[in-house]
DNA sequence: AAAGATAATTGAATATTATTCGAAAATTAA
DNA sequence: TTAATTTTCGAATAATATTCAATTATCTTT
């Protein structure tokens, strides 16, 4: 049998969809035709960046989630940008923000178990400029992307 | 003239999408009906909570970023949930977490400016059973719900 | 204020796409 | 091995997005 999951779900996370018009049209009590030029414009404008899904991580053998806290070299603080986009290519993190404070960094991380999540850190985190990481490991995700769970 | 960017943006940053079968058949070269079998399948289990848009939020007056990590008085240990609850029910919340180590609860947090978020932080999150409160402020965020800035 | 230019709204027609259905193949259970 | 269940997939249909052209509204310039 062919395993589709997996490739779709790598497409859906970040991608693959689109807006429900005529759904929308209902809802707004508007001409589907107008929330079409509506939608169009806002995606001119590059105020949409995508259409995704959002998953229920632990269906999908994600269920370890973390925030990684992270304290850059002084030598790379004149670019945490470059750290930076390093780290935003990996699939297993959702979101890195350059921030204020102790910790130039923040990452949202998504892994199987504990162990991937060791593995993660262990092998792919520890680049030179990185001086210091805190885990946040999530018990309990109560909202996600906007999305509330249960 | 109608302003409906607005009500398009707020159901759109949590819903009414759908996944574009036709395009995700021809990019995994399978039949479409093969390809609405399985995402009907991860539906039905759960798998998928929603489709969305995600948005470069510089541009939906949502640009100010940060992340807050926030302490529970100890007689809320019992269940953080509680408060959880309370402050995922705001729009300006995109993520809440129960966590472990000295922060209870982390949020990610997105308004308009500093001054919205010092309203947000001000008014809102004050209740009882909230200790401390520290504001990671986002300078740059490099990616976002798996999708990646730029 | 007026005139012209630009942007936004909308219905009708068309093009795409999702969905249903049924049959066959594959997998799993007994 | 057989029976039950799940998965694949083509053909037909239903639903939806998109295009187009005309009208209306808004903004700009004088």
């Amino acid at each position: 049998m062919k395993d589709i999951t997996q490739k779709l779900v790598g497409l859906l996370k970040s991608g693959y969809c689109t807006p429900q018009i005529a759904r929308i049209a209902k809802k707004l009590q508007e001409p589907s035709t107008t929330l079409h030029y509506n939608i169009k414009k806002l995606e001119k404008e590059k105020a949409v960046l995508a259409y995704k899904a959002v998953f229920d991580y632990k269906k999908i053998d994600e269920g370890f989630c973390t925030y990684c806290l992270i304290s850059l070299a002084p030598d790379e603080y004149g670019n945490p940008e470059r750290i930076g986009k390093l780290l935003a290519q990996f699939n297993e993190v959702e979101s890195v923000d350059i921030c204020t404070g102790d910790w130039e960094l923040v990452l949202k991380v998504r892994v199987k178990d504990q162990d991937a999540y060791y593995h993660f850190v262990k092998n792919i985190v520890p680049r030179k400029g990185i001086i210091k990481i805190i885990s946040l490991v999530s018990f309990k995700q109560m909202k996600t992307e906007f999305v509330t769970l249960e």
